[in-house]
DNA sequence: CATGTCGTCCTTTTT
DNA sequence: GGACGACATG
């Protein structure tokens, strides 16, 4: 399988390199002046080497060209390599860690590669199998920065002087944070459920832990100058409530022994940063840092890779400024640009700028936007590939139809040519687009899968089941407490439950904080006397409730003690089970509304949890217990998107934000809504560096495709379900166009007809060589669209309920719509991704460990 | 205490 | 058009 890749990719490039010598290109004159003048100047390696002499190259530089090899080959220390898109950097940082072990003698164990998502962490891996072999690849800690500081975080991070959690830590994501938030707003603040804003203030939290070194230990106040200091104040009037919040806000998660998500880096720097013994230890354990992408890494996780590559200072970093994407999340593009070149010592800059992925039409294009950057980089990036009509810029009347053309066009596209669906992909800027996208490839009956598509872990029932989980790993975990103490209905309502916490704040409290309610009802804190004191819980009085109330609490008691023993000995998949029959969960969930389909949800995240771990690394890992509890929550909880992708495999295209393409290739790019406005994205409080993002972010987009771009735009679009409003073209389009006209045929308007009557239902073909057009009109005939009916959905199925108890005089089961599983068993062409639940992403391969 | 219905909010990108 | 809170009813 490896081999026929390598042997289908050596062919490749054969074929490439031959076209290359031949001249024979497709594209006109300029452009291939411009290509072979780069390609001759940079491309030696292929000129200048004979085949013998590639032969006995050792392994890991075989088929790299000059600049790849230098980087590779680099003596150890601190390097940097430039990579533009298309340039190899994959292959570049594959090659360097074979090096390592091969000539720099490292040990596999002592290689840390830190990567973007996991997902791209297991494909080195597997890359690697073929270097290094079996056993060194699995040796190798790879994975994403957040991945490897929790697991450090795990195994150290008690001893962090005053940081109040234990190693069953909690990750809490965006909506968890968010919980506590709300309630120190309400419940702290007194500020009422409906004015409160828990997401600003809670991304103004996340923002200001990620611009300092760490988090650990400060206060609220001076998390506020940390933001003014980078230049990311927050309103005046929100300042005040910020600084209080913070807090507070610190208190709840340690009370909850929870991490946020910057937390689990912060924490992890400040670890090494106070504990000199637990510093010493991961100095040791890895030798060589290596970290991709690094254009988009925070404050703290450049603080992070400075810390563990100590002493030595050895580090690999890749990355490329003009693919900075994640500004808005705290990522730093100086630390490429400048921060690293002045910290380390005699850094090794290396610059890659051959594209080897895209046509030079493609690269033309991706320059034409990039050049309207504020600070393009000065990497000139020359493809090695001529072109053709590779771009195409389409107009279409409004989204709907935008979107059915593109599906059509994909079907076309794979039915005429040997291009698989998988070599197909459709990027577009929010999640939101996504929505009539997929109906048109479901109408189309294209095989798709959203990628990043996390709506099956936002499902209540599966977060519900989550939190079951979440509560017998850390009893601490509030957040989740507070979801299910009373799911299913158990009796405790909303008086029981602030009965509860009043009581909370009568217990003693530990470390400056009153317990948990978990801590008080499931860990015996309200005890004073614990040898002594056997009951589970204190008498009503004490408690303050009434016998029943109490009693209904006792009883949520003894079945999360029940679960706990169960966990003991069971797979995360089995307690599930365990949970569901204790709690009645079942009942609950299929007596409603839509509960067969939402019942096969729950069915699919037991699956999940029955795995064993895959991968698993040199830890031996219990596939029952405690730690294989943790294992799975830990990996549910840092899921990326890329890891949401379809794993039942088969050949799908793939519907994704341009984010979420970061770092992909595909044979064939459509890019939705490339409008004024959506791309590049304008709200109100923009900033002139926010709008560069959005020009990179373009950029990235159109550097995803290797032979074919597709740019569409939409006359108009709707957006939420509002009246449609009227749509320009993006003004980067006439960048584009500008630049290619000038060697291409010029812009001329075409109107093609694509139509989904029964004879016409097909694609331009207009992709297919030689016949796209720089810039065309298309209408496509729609079914009506969706009728309009009396009131809203849940209304009419409510009706037809109703109507058919009184038809038949029976109870019907008319399931309410779940979006995507429904409308997949809808569609007729069976081929799609979702007739079931879709099937959820498996959890993250954990890194290795000590 | 449980359940159903109505109104109001938000909607960029994600580890 | 969906998620969640407020409010009314059993
Ligand atoms: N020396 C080479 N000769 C031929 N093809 C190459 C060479 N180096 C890389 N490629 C090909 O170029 C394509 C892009 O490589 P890769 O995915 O590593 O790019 P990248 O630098 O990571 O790009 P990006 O920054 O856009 O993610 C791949 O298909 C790869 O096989």
């Amino acid at each position: 399988m490896a081999h026929r890749a390598r042997l289908a990719r050596a062919l490749d490039g054969t074929r490439r390199r031959a076209a290359f010598e031949r001249g024979d290109a497709r594209a006109s004159g300029s452009v291939v002046r411009r290509w072979r003048t780069g390609a001759t100047a940079r491309d030696d390696a292929w000129g200048g080497r004979g085949v013998s002499a590639e032969a006995l190259e050792p392994v890991h530089v075989r088929g790299l060209n000059d600049a790849q090899r230098a980087a590779v080959l680099a003596p150890v220390g601190a390097t940097r390599v430039l990579a533009g898109p298309g340039s190899g950097k994959t292959h570049v940082l594959i090659g360097r860690v074979a090096h390592l072990i091969h000539e720099e003698k490292t040990p596999p164990r002592e290689i840390l590669c830190i990567t973007f998502t996991n997902k791209a962490a297991k494909e080195l891996r597997e890359r690697l199998r073929d270097k290094i072999g079996e056993v060194a690849a699995k040796e190798i800690t790879a994975g994403t920065f957040h991945s490897v500081a929790a697991r450090m975080l795990r195994r150290h991070g008690e001893r962090i002087p005053g940081i109040g959690r234990t190693g069953e830590f909690t990750i809490y994501d965006a909506d968890d944070s968010k919980q506590i938030v709300q309630s120190v707003l309400v419940n702290k603040f007194g500020e009422s459920k409906k004015t409160a804003q828990p997401g600003p203030m809670r991304n103004w939290i996340s923002t200001a832990k990620s611009c300092v070194k760490h988090s650990v230990g400060l206060r609220g106040s001076q998390m506020l100058r940390a933001l003014e200091d980078a230049k990311k104040p927050i309103p005046p009037m929100s300042q005040q409530r910020f600084v209080e919040l913070y807090d507070e806000y610190e208190d709840g998660l340690r009370q909850a022994n929870a991490f946020d998500f910057d937390d689990l880096l912060s924490a992890t720097v400040a670890m090494l940063e106070m504990c000199p013994d637990v510093r010493a230890y991961y100095e040791r354990r890895w030798s060589q840092v290596l970290v991709d992408e690094f254009q988009d890494t925070s404050t703290t996780q450049y603080e992070l890779i400075r810390k563990l590559s100590q002493p030595q200072g050895s580090v690999f970093v890749v990355g490329d400024a003009d693919q900075a994407i994640y500004g808005w999340r705290g990522a730093e593009v100086a630390n490429i640009r400048t921060q690293f070149d002045q910290d380390f010592k005699e850094v090794q800059t290396h610059m890659l700028t051959t594209n080897y992925r895209s046509t030079s039409t493609i690269v033309e294009a991706a320059q034409a936007v990039i050049k309207e950057s504020s600070f393009p980089s000065p990497l000139d990036l020359v493809a090695h590939t001529p072109g053709g009509r590779d771009v195409a810029i389409v107009e279409a009347n409004d989204d709907r139809e935008e979107a059915e053309f593109i599906a059509l066009e994909a079907r076309k596209l794979v039915q005429d040519s040997d291009l698989r669906y998988s070599d197909v992909a459709v990027l577009y800027r929010t999640n939101s687009q996504a929505r009539v996208l997929e109906e048109a490839f479901i109408r189309a009956g294209v095989p798709h899968t959203v990628v990043g598509d996390t709506s099956f872990y936002s499902r209540k029932e599966i977060k519900d089941m989550i939190a079951y989980l979440r509560i017998v790993s850390n009893s601490s975990d509030t957040v989740s407490l507070n979801r299910i103490i009373n799911t299913p209905t158990r009796g405790i309502g909303n008086s029981t439950i602030e009965k509860l916490n009043a009581w909370l704040k009568t217990l003693p409290k530990k470390d400056g904080l009153s317990p948990s309610i978990g801590d008080a009802l499931l860990r015996g804190a309200w005890k004073t006397n614990p040898g002594e004191q056997s009951e589970l819980l204190p008498s009503a009085d004490e408690m303050g409730l009434t016998a029943r109330a109490r009693t209904a609490v006792l009883n949520f008691v003894e079945l999360m003690r029940a679960c706990q023993q169960t966990a003991m000995n069971a797979t995360p998949g089995e307690l599930l089970e365990d949970v569901i029959k204790r709690t009645g969960y079942e009942t609950m969930v299929l007596d409603a509304d839509d509960g067969v389909d939402r019942w096969a949800f729950v069915q699919e995240l037991i699956n999940l949890a029955k795995e064993p771990p895959r991968d698993v690394d040199e830890t031996i890992q219990d596939r029952v217990g405690l730690e294989a509890l943790g294992a799975f929550l830990e990996g549910v909880s840092l899921l990326t998107s890329a890891e949401t992708d379809d794993v039942t495999g088969g050949d799908k295209a793939k519907l994704m934000t341009m984010h979420a393409s970061k770092g992909l290739e595909f044979d064939t790019v459509f890019i939705a809504g490339v409008e004024d406005g959506l791309i590049p994205f304008i709200r109100n409080g923009d900033s002139d560096d926010d709008q560069d993002e959005e020009v990179r972010l373009f950029y990235v987009g159109i550097t995803r495709a290797k032979r074919k771009l597709m740019l569409c735009h939409a006359r108009e679009r709707r957006r939420f379900g509002q009246s449609p409003q009227a749509a320009r073209r993006s003004f980067l389009l006439d960048s584009i166009s500008a630049t290619l006209t000038g060697t291409k045929k010029p812009e001329r308007p075409v109107t093609l007809h694509g139509g989904v009557s029964a004879r016409a239902r097909n694609g331009t073909g207009m992709l297919e060589k030689g016949k796209a057009d720089w810039s065309a009109r298309v209408t496509v005939d729609l079914p009506p669209p969706t009728r309009k009916r009396e009131g809203t959905t849940r209304d009419r199925i409510v009706k037809s309920r109703d109507l058919i108890k009184k038809v038949t005089g029976a109870d019907a089961v008319v399931p309410l719509p779940l979006r995507k599983a429904q409308a997949a068993s809808e569609s007729s062409s069976g081929s799609s991704a979702r007739a079931k639940p879709k099937r959820a992403a498996r959890h993250v391969k954990k890194s290795p460990d000590e």
